[in-house]
Order: structure tokens, then sequence, then C-alpha cells
DNA sequence: GTCTATACACCGATAGAC
DNA sequence: GTCTATCGGTGTATAGAC
């Protein structure tokens, strides 16, 4: 998504443009695009032409709905975090929340997508914006499932709390989908191995 | 770095063009504003005329030294990551290797490069190749320095292997890393502490 | 709501003079 | 080894007809 890094004409008046209602099926449909080109090609290959492409459109019906190519993105992942929030919440409400939220993680077919936004978020704000609220509201909702856990295991794992199960649950499972992608795959099966070892010593079968 | 998508005229001859030699001050130049723009703006704005700006040359110049930007990106990852093995190795013959070990991948100041490289070499070939070659023999080096501070340890840690250590410490960092850029910090003091508490352990200061 | 037409900057890459 | 000139394609974004 090359942004333009040079404009003669300094700033155009706040953008009086039009922009289409949210119910819009196009709408819709440039989002889905928006999220499949970040996932199969990167947001180096993200671009109203080639997001039309996809979505079977004209480029120029991008900027009947979004703005800037920046607003898209963001739109895009609001969208996603949304479905992933009422997601989330489903599997910390399960019988047993620890192996559901692993799954959840360790199988997640969004890794791609994540680190899409993640790397562009180092560099729009808004969007770094929206990622830091979403990851902090996450990691609460987890840490509480963590401390209920812990609770149950008194003083035996006293050098653990629940933030540092949280996020190391996250490193691991970021890393090996990452490598996974790449073709390394050393040491991941001997990760997997403790992490189920974990879980089920600290969420047993239900007696 | 956009990519041509489609050209006309087929593929040209292998590229009959010329190359500089790899002594140049020029060429050097190229590849340390290759990692300066890699670092502080993306790839996605990569390109031969930004690298020409930022090492104050002429674009054209770029192609006179790489044959393309995948050949320029090539180069640049294999010199970082020959600077990268001598490092490596000074640390594993130190004192005491996983704290220095530790010190050296909690505190880099390439993980931004890494991420960026590791982003290309997903559509990249050449540089995925080079990417996991490099990590693989990272990581047997690494590999090595835990078997000997584990087997010290004997059945006190036998759920622990030495691939399990290191790919959880690269998780860690890797994951703090990204997130401290992005201005999460939820959890990582935890985290920090889990691992100084266990590198002191594995491996105590010489009595 | 969707279309055509268009502006202007930037891209990878090459040819050939000096 | 470095320069000027250039090709054709892609980028964001806008104006205005239908």
């Amino acid at each position: 998504m090359a942004t333009v890094r040079l404009r003669k004409n300094p700033a155009p008046p706040p953008a009086p443009r039009r922009i289409g209602r949210e119910d819009n099926a196009a709408r819709e449909a440039i989002l889905d695009a928006t999220e499949k080109v970040l996932r199969d090609e990167g947001h180096a290959a993200l671009s109203s032409r080639r997001v039309a492409e996809v979505a079977g459109l004209k480029q120029q019906l991008v900027y009947y709905y979004f703005r800037t190519m920046d607003d898209l993105v963001l739109a895009a992942f609001k969208r996603r975090t949304a479905m992933s929030m009422a997601r989330f919440e489903l599997v910390l409400s399960s019988e047993r929340p620890l192996h559901s939220l692993c799954d959840m993680i360790f199988n997640s077919t969004h890794a791609r997508l994540t680190m899409e936004y993640m790397s562009l978020a180092l560099r729009k704000e808004a969007l770094r914006a929206e990622v830091v609220r979403f990851t902090e509201e996450n990691r609460r909702m987890q840490d509480a499932v963590m401390t209920r856990l812990l609770e149950r295991h008194g003083d035996r794992l006293d050098m653990l709390t629940p933030p540092m199960l949280t996020v190391m649950i996250s490193a691991a499972a970021r890393l090996l989908y990452m490598e996974h992608e790449l073709g390394i795959d050393a040491g991941h099966a001997d990760v997997r191995a403790l992490f189920d070892w974990a879980i089920d010593r600290l969420e047993p079968a239900a007696a």
C-alpha cells in the first residue's frame, strides 16, 4: 500500500466526498477483498486497484465507500476484531476454557492477517491505537481465565502469574505460525508438547 | 517494494547487464541504505529510488550493483546474517553463554529488521531459503548451549528439552519487541521475570 | 450507487553517453 | 563507475456523467 510521499497541492479541505452506507453489499465485498489481499499477498500488495479487482468491482468504487486506503484498512480491522471478540467470549464460557482458548490461538487461520495488521500499525497511528485497544482488552479477558486456573493450584505454581501464561501462549503461537509458514519446524513439537502438558495440568478433565 | 505483476515482453534473456564488484563503497552505501529503509519505513517503502536517495546516489546505480530489487534484499540479508553469526559465536564462547545469549536476543536492535526480512521471505523464494538456512543454523548452535546447561540439572527439569528453551526464548523476545514497538506492555514484566529467574537457575554465577 | 475519464507521483528496469 | 533519458505500468485520489 504505497503512500503518497509528496503532493503539490498541500492538503484538500476536510474531504467533502460522499461516503456509502455501512449496510451495502459492495462495501462488504471490498472489506472481504481487503482481508484476502492482506492475507494472501501481504500489505505491500494492498491497493485500491487490487482490492477492487479481487472484489470484482471498479477501483474508484473503493473511494466511494472509504475516504482513504488507511480508512479502509482500519474498517477491515474493526470488523475483524468485532467478530474475534464474539468468538472469544464463546470460548471463555466453554467447559474447558483454557483448552478451547489454546485450540483457537494455536490453530488460528487468522495469524497471517494479524501479522499484517500489526506491521501496518507500526506506521499508521489510527490503526495502531485500535490494535493496542484490542490486544489489551483481549489480554484482560484471558488473564481472568488464567487467574481462576492458577488459584486452584495454590502454591505449587507460585512463580507463575496469569499475564505470564497469557503472553507466553501468544508468543509461542505466533512464532510457531510464522516459522511454519516459512518452512521451519525445529523445536516446534517440543514446544507444543510443553504447552499440552501444562494445559492438561492446569485444567484437567472433569472428574 | 511493488513488484511488476504483468510484463508485455515475456522475459529478457538471462540479464547480460553489468554488475559492480563487491568491494565498492557505493555498493556498501546501497546495502546500508536498504537496511535503514527496511528498519525505519518497512518493506512496503523499499524502492530503488528511496534507497538511492537515502544513500545519496542516483537511482540507476542501484541497478548497476544489483540485478533486481530482490537481489538487493537478498544481499543485504546475507551481509546481516554473516555479521550476526560472528557475534553469535562470540556470545556462545563467553563465560555465561545463556546470559549473554538472552541479553542479545532480548535487547536486539535488529528485531524490526528481522521482522521485515521474515515478512518479505514469505513472498520471495530465494530469501525464504536463506532465512530458513540461517534460522536453523542459529538454532542448532543455541540448542548445543541448552543441552550442556540441562545436563547439569539431571532429572529436576526433565520435562524441558533444549529446543524447547531455544524456541521459547525467541518467541518471547519477538512478541515483547513487537508489542513494545506498538506501545503494549501488559504482562511483559512478568515474562521477563520468569526468564530472568530461569536463566539464573540454569546458569548460576560461578561459585 | 456505479460508471468513465483523468491528474500526477512513483515503481522496476533498460539503453547508451561520458 | 556514474550519468541522463526514457519506457510502460501501478499508486492514491478526484471530477463529473448517468
